[in-house]
DNA sequence: TTATTTATTTATAATCATTATATATTTAGA
DNA sequence: TCTAAATATATAATGATTATAAATAAATAA
């Protein structure tokens, strides 16, 4: 939902600009989990004068806001975002980087007994479980033992 | 367990060295969320010719081996370890930089639907929920509001 | 509208955790 | 002991992220 981030911006007291509006387009747009630099690799060309500070910074604002979550790296050397913050895990290989959703009823129910019984003010969660995807423990097979 | 350590090390077809041995004892000893660089600092006084590359060679091994998971970083610029590898929750305060383990019989199931059905080859996991802790909400509503 | 202030963006530089490399050291085995 | 392989160290290189200062854009007032 783009509703959501965009007023997430509003709330922390932001002005509603172009390149904040196009980064949170994209991100409510993807069902994919970005980095920053892909965002800005994605935008800059309808948005030739975006800087990499700016995607980072209103990455920022929406992540405290708990818009987005931050899954952090997956093997290679990037954080990783979220922008679907229901509870589920994310499914993050460590060959190929991709990372793919896992739902499960547990989630759902976990999510609500931590914010309820921890004492903790949660903002995010990053729920990954890391390790080879089906494709690539195929082609790890078929490659030689090298 | 420091056995479990030292086996994964073992099965890595590594030499049992007193370096490696003594982060594994270090691991196994703490009930924390340790950084590469506190692991460093509380062996160095006995071990005076230990190298950080070390510690991170050492980590890398074990976290490939499932032995121990990375958290990744929570506010503060460094990635935190879990020795513990047992299905938990772990809630990070941004603040203070604390990591407590929050346990569920959710997460225990979940953990083995994951495993079960996901396909995916499970290597380690990072189960982080971050926000405010207890204590630091505390301080917040003491200190003026700037 | 025009001037003035404030917020935002950009471009650039600085930071610093992590990784890679080359040399020194240790270990295992003959 | 001697030799070769594995390991550790010290150091340098990398590169994502963060900080800073100048430029731009937006809001407000006159
Ligand atoms: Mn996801
Ligand atoms: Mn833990
Ligand atoms: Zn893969
Ligand atoms: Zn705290």
């Amino acid at each position: 939902m783009v509703d959501t981030l965009i007023n997430s911006l509003t709330k922390a007291g932001m002005r509603l600009t172009s390149t904040r509006v196009a980064i949170c387009n994209y991100l409510a747009g993807s069902q994919d989990h970005p980095t920053a630099a892909q965002i800005y690799a994605a935008l800059k060309p309808d948005y030739p004068s975006l800087s990499l500070a700016t995607v980072y910074n209103t990455l920022d604002v929406l992540v405290n806001a708990g818009a987005v979550n931050v899954l952090g790296q997956i093997g290679d050397g990037n954080v990783h975002f979220d922008p679907d913050t229901h509870p589920h895990i994310n499914l993050a290989c460590l060959k190929c980087h991709e990372i793919v959703d896992f739902t499960s009823q547990h989630t759902v129910e976990m999510e609500e007994i931590i914010r309820k019984e921890s004492g903790y003010q949660i903002v995010g969660s990053r729920m990954v479980h890391y390790g080879i995807c089906p494709a690539c423990q195929e082609s790890q097979n078929s490659e030689p033992t090298a």
